[in-house]
DNA sequence: AATGAAATGGGATAGCT
DNA sequence: AGCTATCCCATTTCATT
């Protein structure tokens, strides 16, 4: 049920100001990056090999939607006939399938699910929805909210502590 | 108003093999990654500078919230007294300066910002909630929504074309 | 015009102090 | 943790198709 099965690994404050500064630039060399947190070249690959072995940081190369040709984004609030463990997992499979479908989320509150969609266009929005999503029989309501802009996406997470 | 002030830079079929790979596996050497593609290290070299400089693709580093003490997620939907640009502009700039605010999206329907919230615990949404985001008086309304699981998070967006 | 081959330069990592 | 040395990777130049 639980998705940290790792074991807490404890991060000190030079721990901490590694994985700020990588947020905030994820290209930094190893000799930069070792002088901005006040370390040398060595422990700090040291450091960063911890960090990426206990999964507490990971690369990625994330993509400009609109340069590939995805201009529209929603979310879709998804309610399903029964919350019942098999239906919920049928459910959680087909989107699992949908490229379209970016992310799923299991919510609370008014509906089941929260899905972030990413697709070229409205056209393609409601192919989506007319023709793959009204083809999964636990579904008994959806809602769209079509963003239009997004001023704030600080990939990754990350609070003061 | 346009995201997009990036002259639409043409990609074929070898650039799409690229990002495909570069998604599925971010930490790919790049003769590997040449490999993959067909191609070898030199015009590949090539691709990724030109896919990088236009921002089509950018490095990152992703952050997973459970191992730094970010134990709960939720999406807040809020509604402002007015949509008007000054005041949409003053919350997005106060939603800004929060941490634990990790998404803004401004959006269709219902409601007029979607956020997405990374927090320690309960507690702690309570906090932001009833501290933080109580002392904007632009908020008219506010829903949370609480995220249990998140089944499908496929950083980055990217169907079939 | 874009690719492949080879060489060079730089960064990342392992051993030692 | 720092220093040093090695190795590997990335990039640039050049020839080629």
């Amino acid at each position: 049920m639980s998705d940290a099965a790792t074991p807490p690994l404890s991060l000190d404050a030079v721990d901490r100001r590694i994985i700020r500064c990588l947020l905030e630039d994820a290209t930094l060399s190893n000799n930069d990056l070792a002088e901005k947190v006040g370390l040398t070249a060595a422990p700090l690959s040291r450091r960063l090999a911890r960090l990426y072995g206990a999964g507490v940081i990971r690369q990625a190369v994330i993509v400009d939607p609109a340069a590939v040709g995805l201009g529209l984004q929603a979310f879709a609030e998804v309610t399903l006939n029964r919350t019942a463990p098999e239906v919920g997992q049928r459910f959680i499979r087909a989107i699992a399938a949908m490229p379209e479908v970016v992310e799923c989320h299991t919510v609370t509150g008014d509906f089941d699910f929260l899905l972030k969609i990413s697709v070229k266009d409205i056209a393609d929005y409601k192919r989506l929805i007319w023709n793959e999503f009204d083809r999964l029989p636990e579904i008994k309501a959806l809602r769209s909210t079509i963003v239009f802009d997004t001023p704030k996406h600080s990939l990754g997470t990350l609070p003061d502590w």
